[in-house]
DNA sequence: CTGCAGGCCGGCG
DNA sequence: CGCCGGCCTGCA
């Protein structure tokens, strides 16, 4: 096991945020976590972290990558402190929690996935669909599966995706592979748009709306400046500033919180969600 | 049995 | 452009 140090980071509230589905917790309140490549175990101890794995290449890295635990917080906290002060509440309460870094092809297909559907529903498909295609990895004589490769999905068909029970979303899915592995969707490209210009690319996809594309660019891209608007938003963001649309939240966004308006926004989430 | 869940598409005005 | 009906599936 490694031991890794931590500041302001509070593992229960960034894991159960919502943003992840690949993980399951322990009876000793550890949770088991799939990652890319391997499965992790990762449990709390005030300013610490205990990770095992089956697989302790570049371990820590991983973990404080995936965690965003080098990303100083206090510089976007400070950033919309100055733009109002009344949301010293949501600050303070999401003091410990983390934007995950998220792998960007699972991530895509997760939050196709997601559309319409609730959160049980989206995880046990994820689940489903790893088990079916991804590959299987042993960790403390347990077996889990990887989320699939995009190779592993090229020969997935529409057929085979319906034995899920995905919905209409598994043609956008087949599609999108279809389209990555031809080079007509560059999932690198991306890192080099800013979050605009990364949605409006994202949205010319099939089965990617605003939402979808926001929470890829967020979650996976650390696109700071993009934000999904759901439910919890349209509730919080209602009860802070009497604004429910989500065009307007949108234009509100751009045109105050600017560069950090997808941080505030998720706290916004955790606090409304949590509450 | 209905209604709905962390939206998106496509057709229409 | 904005608006709105329809949509797969599982579960309460």
């Amino acid at each position: 096991m490694i031991k890794i140090k931590v500041n302001n980071f509070d593992l229960n509230m960034t894991i159960n945020s919502g943003q992840f589905f690949r993980f399951s917790k322990e009876s000793n309140g550890s949770y088991n976590i799939i990652l890319k490549d391997r499965v992790v175990n990762v449990i709390q101890d005030n300013n610490y972290i205990i990770v095992e794995s089956n697989n302790y290449d570049n371990l820590e890295n991983i973990i404080i990558n995936f965690f965003d635990l080098n990303t100083d917080y206090n510089v976007f906290n400070k950033y919309i402190l100055e733009f109002d002060i009344n949301l010293k509440d949501i600050i303070n309460f999401n003091n410990n929690f983390k934007i995950l870094n998220m792998e960007p092809f699972e991530t895509i297909i997760s939050y196709i996935i997601s559309q319409r559907n609730s959160v049980n529903n989206i995880t046990n498909k994820v689940n489903k669909l790893s088990e079916l295609y991804g590959s299987k990895v042993i960790f403390k004589d347990k077996e889990y599966y990887l989320f699939p490769t995009l190779k592993q999905l090229e020969k997935v068909s529409i057929e085979d995706y319906k034995l899920i029970g995905l919905g209409y979303r598994d043609k956008y899915i087949y599609n999108i592979v279809k389209d990555i592995n031809c080079g007509k969707l560059n999932l690198n490209y991306i890192n080099n748009l800013n979050g605009k210009e990364a949605i409006d690319y994202l949205k010319g996809y099939s089965g990617i709306g605003l939402k979808v594309a926001s929470c890829i660019l967020l979650f996976a891209y650390r696109k700071y400046d993009v934000f999904p608007i759901d439910t919890w938003i349209i509730k919080g963001v209602n009860e802070i500033y009497n604004i429910n649309k989500v065009e307007c939240i949108k234009n509100y966004c751009e045109n105050n919180i600017n560069k950090y308006s997808g941080i505030l926004l998720q706290y916004i989430f955790n606090y409304y969600r949590n509450k």
